[in-house]
DNA sequence: CCCCCCCC
């Protein structure tokens, strides 16, 4: 099987354009990392001289190249991110490592190299072993449909949500995380936003629950005002505040370790490193990082679009200051658009380190941002996303601006939950204490759960 | 809602 193609000690960190022509020689369980949530997984691949090498999976796509990496098979494979090995495990797992993401291209090759299998291990029956050990791994599909809660619908919805999921819950990191078979995720934070990430099934009750308020819920979302320089379909039922205690100081995030996870900052951007790649190639269905050649059809394999589209999308690592101080922040899509005045095609032909001629590298006025903070499973301080960017100009004098849903309901929501003492929108003082609790003991519940696990 | 990284 070698001829023109790359062997495997032929690839080194910093190797351009090669490709090697591998078996799937073993194939391990997917496993969770002792001192961080995330999952890994390792292969063994061999070229036809029965070199060997690790390749990594981690975290979703794990499962999302589950079918592509079958255990005995051969592929083409370029463009894996080629490491050297940690000095203290060179000795056990080689001098390199390759870790396999979206951007890896792989290719099935139908051919039968099982006999260099053989000739190398004793074992001949590796097409029986089990391949996927742990069908608990992850969620496949991530279409996602975005419903925000705040104030009491988290006290009160989050919870009853939780508590009714037919699958059990795992805590990820500082979120609430729940996956349910055919997709759904929800995070929260106690005081922040509550999220439903893809398509999900819930049992009757909640089914039920959504139907019979499904038109408050249509009211509240309507009502909020939003307005935009970067419309995201997902954030586009936001308020921007009109309180100038709803922004946040950069200050009091720096360093930020857990707590709220959105906030509204008045700040201006700037790119620091000039030698950043603005752009990747994505999915054009699920925008999910892609393989492809610009314009290329092909099945994506994140989304499982048979005719997906590769094309460019903007990304910008920059800095976002207030009076108070600065943080690191990334911008991805739209907001990075906005920001440096370009687009992401135009982003993709840059060759040279741009220049404020050919794009916008500072803002000159402040902007009003919405960003998000990503607790890291890698490091103990959060990092930023800017998921959307208001110019001020854009809200003068609207009277709507910040007008608060809740505001425009009177009639308080019963919840099925018998438990639940509190209405929806019923937030004042006497009850504050015991919706304290009920958090706390659902936080309890929950950990129980995953003990369980 | 998406990039990067990630683990033995």
């Amino acid at each position: 099987m070698g001829d023109k193609f790359q062997l495997i000690h032929d690839v080194s960190p910093g190797t351009a354009g090669w490709t090697v022509k591998v078996v799937v020689a073993e194939k391990f369980s997917p496993r969770v990392a002792q001192r961080s949530p995330t999952k890994y997984q390792n292969l063994i691949l061999m070229d036809s001289e029965g070199s060997t090498v690790q390749a990594t999976l981690y975290g979703q796509n794990i499962t999302t190249f589950q079918d592509e990496l079958i255990l005995g098979k051969t592929y083409l494979i370029s463009n894996a991110l080629v490491k050297e090995t940690n000095a203290e495990y060179k000795a056990k797992y080689g001098e390199i490592q390759w870790t396999i993401s979206g951007r890896t291209r792989i290719r099935r090759v139908e051919e039968n190299n099982s006999n260099i299998l053989i000739s190398t291990y004793s074992f001949t029956d590796f097409e029986d072993l089990p391949m996927y050990m742990d069908s608990n791994v992850d969620i496949s599909k991530f279409d996602t449909v975005l419903l925000t809660m705040w104030e009491a619908f988290v006290d009160n919805e989050c919870k009853y949500i939780c508590q009714n999921l037919k699958k059990k819950p795992v805590l990820i990191g500082k979120h609430l995380k729940v996956t349910s078979f055919n997709g759904l995720s929800i995070s929260t934070k106690a005081d922040s936003s509550f999220f439903i990430d893809g398509e999900f099934e819930l049992v009757e009750e909640f089914k039920s629950w959504t139907h019979t308020n499904s038109e408050i819920i249509d009211n509240m979302i309507s009502e909020k005002h939003y307005l935009t320089s970067t419309p995201s379909k997902l954030f586009s039922k936001l308020s921007v505040p009109t309180d100038e205690k709803d922004f946040t100081e950069i200050k009091s995030i720096q360093g930020l370790k857990t707590v709220k996870q959105f906030f509204w900052i008045k700040g201006r951007a700037s790119v620091k490193v000039l030698n950043q790649t603005y752009w990747y190639m994505s999915c054009n269905n699920c925008n999910k990082i892609s393989s492809e050649n610009y314009g290329d059809i092909y099945p994506c394999v994140f989304c499982k679009c048979t005719d997906a589209k590769a094309i460019p999308r903007a990304k910008v690592y920059m800095q976002l200051t207030d009076p108070t101080g600065y943080i690191n922040a990334t911008a991805i899509g739209n907001p990075a658009e906005y920001f440096l005045q370009s687009n992401a095609e135009i982003l993709m032909n840059q060759t040279l380190i741009p220049t404020a001629a050919s794009m916008r590298l500072s803002m000159d006025e402040y902007e009003i941002f919405y960003v998000k903070a990503i607790t890291q499973e890698s490091s103990p301080d959060c990092k930023f996303e800017i998921l959307f960017i208001v110019n001020p100009s854009q809200i003068a004098g609207d009277k709507n601006k910040g007008k608060a849903p809740v505001e425009h309901i009177d009639e308080p929501i019963k919840l099925l939950e018998p438990t639940t003492k509190r209405s929806l929108f019923h937030s004042d003082t006497d009850d504050a204490q015991s919706s304290k609790k009920n958090v706390i003991s659902q936080e309890l519940r929950v950990r129980k759960k995953i003990n369980e696990f």
